[in-house]
DNA sequence: TATTTGATTATACATGCTGTCTGTTAAACT
DNA sequence: AGTTTAACAGACAGCATGTATAATCAAATA
């Protein structure tokens, strides 16, 4: 340990620079193979040796999950999203903000979806706002509360995402129409 | 090759035996832990040697694609629905027939489908019930055959099913009525 | 300047997995 | 009988992950 205070001043620069330059290495490899990508090929692209890897990040699997960390809070975090008073707009909003955040690299997401658990993930804020819209009476009749959070983590998934944004030939706001439309299915009828 | 008829006789008895028993260890692992599960594993379970597995399959991705087979046909072929003269019906069957499948082994699917290319798969069927849809009127004012097919590859993806089956606390028909009531985004108003 | 600290590195090793090679064995045919 | 066919088994090569040990080296201290 560091008995005495021992700052890595100027050294964490390069400290930061290899993990970087690791993370990097580890993207371009995913996103051109797959996760089956190997720590030796990354270290090789990376410029440092299989060794680093292994100090800087432990395994494979925490280096796939440091690739993965970047999307999880920009999407996760919706700040204003619980001070908006119309439920409506805060799905609006909430299904915008997902479009961006996949749009923000399709071909990496792709990739690590298999892999990752977004798919079951974030339940809680999908009920969280099912159950506003319930209180405010935006659902359909006969709809559980259930069965709107369900769609909404649906209509949210990266996978959904990506098979309407078609590489990029569909904007992240198209994407974003035809989903809220999707969204209509448990929604009341009035505007 | 066999120049002159050689028939395996009552040793295609054991063959088939020894295939379906790999087939079924096999399906057991991949639920278990994942298509990760090893050859050696597969063929100790099945009780064969694990060459035997390699002879019978040639690969491990052969097998998984062995595995993964018994839902293709059953699924893709939709032999009446051709015939049928509303399309708004056919895509209600495709609906129904895709929830069908899905329903048959979850667990199995669920952990196939990462590595697997159904998502993107069978987009000309989709895009032809698209334009039929078309054809016939039935589409909303303002959408596109394409905006249409890629709906319909979506509500009928394994993906989609699975995150509203739930493990089978909704039924499939339960499932193919949310799913139908989504596929109205991009439907025409007139019932 | 001399010492300490901690990251990087090379070498080596253990383990597990995929896929192939070579030979053996048992059943089917002539 | 003898021949043909294909499943079967042991051994092998190659590559992967992850670990242990010791050596190197630059920056931070005293």
């Amino acid at each position: 340990m560091s008995p005495r205070g021992y700052r890595l001043g100027r050294r964490q620069g390069e400290i930061d620079r290899t993990r970087t330059a690791i993370l990097s290495a580890a993207r371009e490899l995913v996103v051109e193979h797959g996760p089956a990508s190997s720590m030796g090929k990354v270290a090789e692209r990376a410029g440092v040796s299989r060794i680093t890897v292994y100090n800087q990040f432990g395994s494979k699997e925490r280096l796939l999950d440091a690739l993965a960390a970047g999307i999880g809070p920009a999407f996760g975090v919706t700040p204003m999203a619980e001070s908006s008073s119309d439920s409506r707009d805060e799905l609006r909003l909430r299904i915008a903000q997902a479009c961006t955040a996949w749009s923000a690299d399709p071909s990496l997401y792709r990739r690590l979806d298999a892999d990752r658990r977004w798919k079951s993930e974030e339940s809680d804020r999908d009920r969280a706002l099912a159950e506003r819209l319930a209180m405010q009476d935006q659902l359909r009749p006969g709809c559980s509360v259930k069965e709107a959070a369900d769609v909404i983590g649906i209509l949210t998934s990266f996978a959904v995402f990506d098979r309407l944004h078609l590489g990029g030939r569909r904007s992240p706001a198209a994407v974003a129409e035809i989903l809220m439309r999707m969204a209509g299915e448990f929604l009341a009828e009035a505007s």
